[in-house]
DNA sequence: GTATTAAAATTGGTTAACCAGATTGGTTGG
DNA sequence: CCAACCAATCTGGTTAACCAATTTTAATAC
C-alpha cells in the first residue's frame, strides 16, 4: 500500500468528508441522542478509510459536543437532537482558518470586556503580576529592544485578573493566530511602542483603582491604531 | 506491562507533567525560537511516557502556537520568544473546565457583538436562514414542544450573518458547555419559550432593518433572564 | 420456562513495529 | 580544496496487532 505525508489542508478535507458521512449515517439511520455508532472498525471499513481518521473525526466532533465517546463500549451521539446537530456540524464544516481582520475584531472585543472586568475583580495578586508584565515591557522598550512579548505577558495577566476562565481560554485560542499575523503584517512598530509604555500604564491604574468604565475606555484608546490598520488591510 | 483505562483529568494531569517537563527543558537549555526539540522518542524515554503522551502534549503546545513541527524534520520551538513562552504554558497549564458562570458571561458577550455586526453585514441569504430558524422556533412552540435545538440554530445563523469567522468558531467552542449545563440547571424554561418568540422576531427585525444598536439592544433584552439567572447561580 | 453464569465476541484505547522523507556525515571525483 | 553525491541514520507519521473492559450470547441448573 502505497504511503503519503498528507498536508494539513489535505488531512482536514478528509476529516470533513468523513464528518459529512457520518452526519449523513446518523440521518439516515434516524440516530437519536443517546443511540450508539457503529464501531470504529466498520465506520472506517463503510467509508474506505483508516481507523485513525475515524478517530480523529470522532475527537473532532466530541470536542464540539456531538459525539460521546464511552471505553470499550462505543460512540454515543450526544445529547442534543439532530436539527442542532445538523447546524453545528454544516457550521463546523464551513470553519475557515481565521482571517486576521476577524481575529482583531474578535481580540478588541475580548480585550474590552476582560477590562473592565479586572477593574471589578482584581486581586492584589493579580495587581502584582500585571505590574511585573509592565515592568518588564517598559524596561525593554526603554532600552530600544523588542517588547511583543512583554506586551502580550501584560494583556494575558490582565485576562487572568477578568476571573473568567472562558475569556482566558478563548484568548489563548486566538493568540497564535494573533502573533502570527503581526509578524506577517509587520503590524508592531517601535515608535507604537513607546506610546503603549503610557497606554498601558493608564490600564493598570484604572484597573488598581477598580474603575471599570475607565479601564475600557483606556483599552479602547490601546486598540485604537490597530483598529485603524485591521480596517484598511484589503479584505 | 500493566495496562489501565485513564480517565479524562488523569490523562490531563500528565499532559500537564510533559507540558511542564517541555516548558523546563527549553528553559534549562536555553533554546531559543527555531531551535529543535529532542526526538520525540528520546522525550519519552527521558520523561519515562509513551511516544503518544508525548505527541499529545506536543499537539496542545502546537495548538497554542508554541511548538511548531514539521514532518519527518522534528518538533520546533515556535516563533514566540521563552517569556512569552513562559508565560502562556502557564495559563495552559491553569485551564480548568469552564464554570457555567463564565460561559454565560462569555456568550452573552460575544452575541451581543454578532448581532451588531449581523444588522452591519447581513446578506440576504443569511436573513433566509435566520428566519428559517426562526420558523421552525416558533412551529415548536406554539406547537408546546421543546425548541432549545430550534434557539440555538437562529442563534448561530447570527453569528453566520455576523461575518466574523472567528467569532463563530469561538461560539462553537463554548455551545457544548453551554448546552451541557442547560441541562443541569434546567435553564430552559416553557414560560420563557412564548416571550422567547417576540424577543427573537424583535432581533431579527433589528438586524434585517440594519439597524445595529437596534439589535445590540434587543439581543440585551433577550439575555435579560438568562444573565440575572446565571448571577444568582453560588460560585 | 426462567434465571444464572460463563465464555465468546465486540468495543475503544494503547503500543510497538514499520514507512518514507529529511538530515547528516563521510567519501569521492574534479 | 571544494563541491557533489551517496549511504547510514534519524525524524514524525501511520498502521496493524494487542489489551482489558464491556456487552452479548449460549449453555446450564433449577
Amino acid at each position: 500500500m502505497k504511503l503519503e505525508i498528507l498536508t494539513k489542508s489535505e488531512n482536514r478535507e478528509i476529516q470533513n468528508t468523513i464528518i459529512t458521512k457520518i452526519r449523513d449515517l446518523i440521518n439516515f439511520k434516524n440516530l437519536e441522542p443517546g443511540d450508539k455508532l457503529p464501531s470504529e472498525r466498520m465506520l472506517s471499513e463503510k467509508f474506505g478509510v483508516s481507523r485513525g481518521n475515524v478517530r480523529e473525526a470522532i475527537q473532532t466532533l466530541e470536542y464540539y459536543g456531538i459525539l460521546k465517546t464511552i471505553p470499550q463500549s462505543g460512540t454515543f451521539v450526544a445529547n442534543i437532537g439532530v436539527i442542532a446537530m445538523n447546524g453545528m456540524i454544516e457550521d463546523i464544516l464551513r470553519l475557515v482558518d481565521p482571517d486576521f481582520k476577524s481575529l482583531v475584531e474578535t481580540r478588541i472585543l475580548l480585550e474590552l470586556k476582560t477590562a473592565r472586568l479586572a477593574a471589578l475583580r482584581r486581586t492584589n495578586v493579580d495587581l502584582q503580576s500585571m505590574r511585573n508584565a509592565l515592568d518588564a515591557y517598559t524596561a525593554k522598550v526603554l532600552n530600544g529592544e523588542d517588547a511583543v512579548q512583554e506586551d502580550l505577558l501584560f494583556h494575558l495577566a490582565i485576562a487572568e485578573a477578568s476571573g473568567n476562565s472562558t475569556m482566558i481560554r478563548l484568548m489563548l485560542i486566538i493568540t497564535p493566530g494573533i502573533l502570527t499575523n503581526f509578524e506577517k503584517y509587520h503590524v508592531c512598530d517601535v515608535n507604537q511602542a513607546f506610546i503603549g509604555i503610557q497606554e498601558h500604564e493608564d490600564i493598570y491604574k484604572a484597573i488598581e483603582s477598580n474603575d471599570p468604565k475607565l479601564a475600557k475606555e483606556k483599552m479602547k484608546v490601546h486598540f485604537k491604531m490597530l483598529y485603524q490598520y485591521c480596517y484598511n488591510i484589503k479584505d
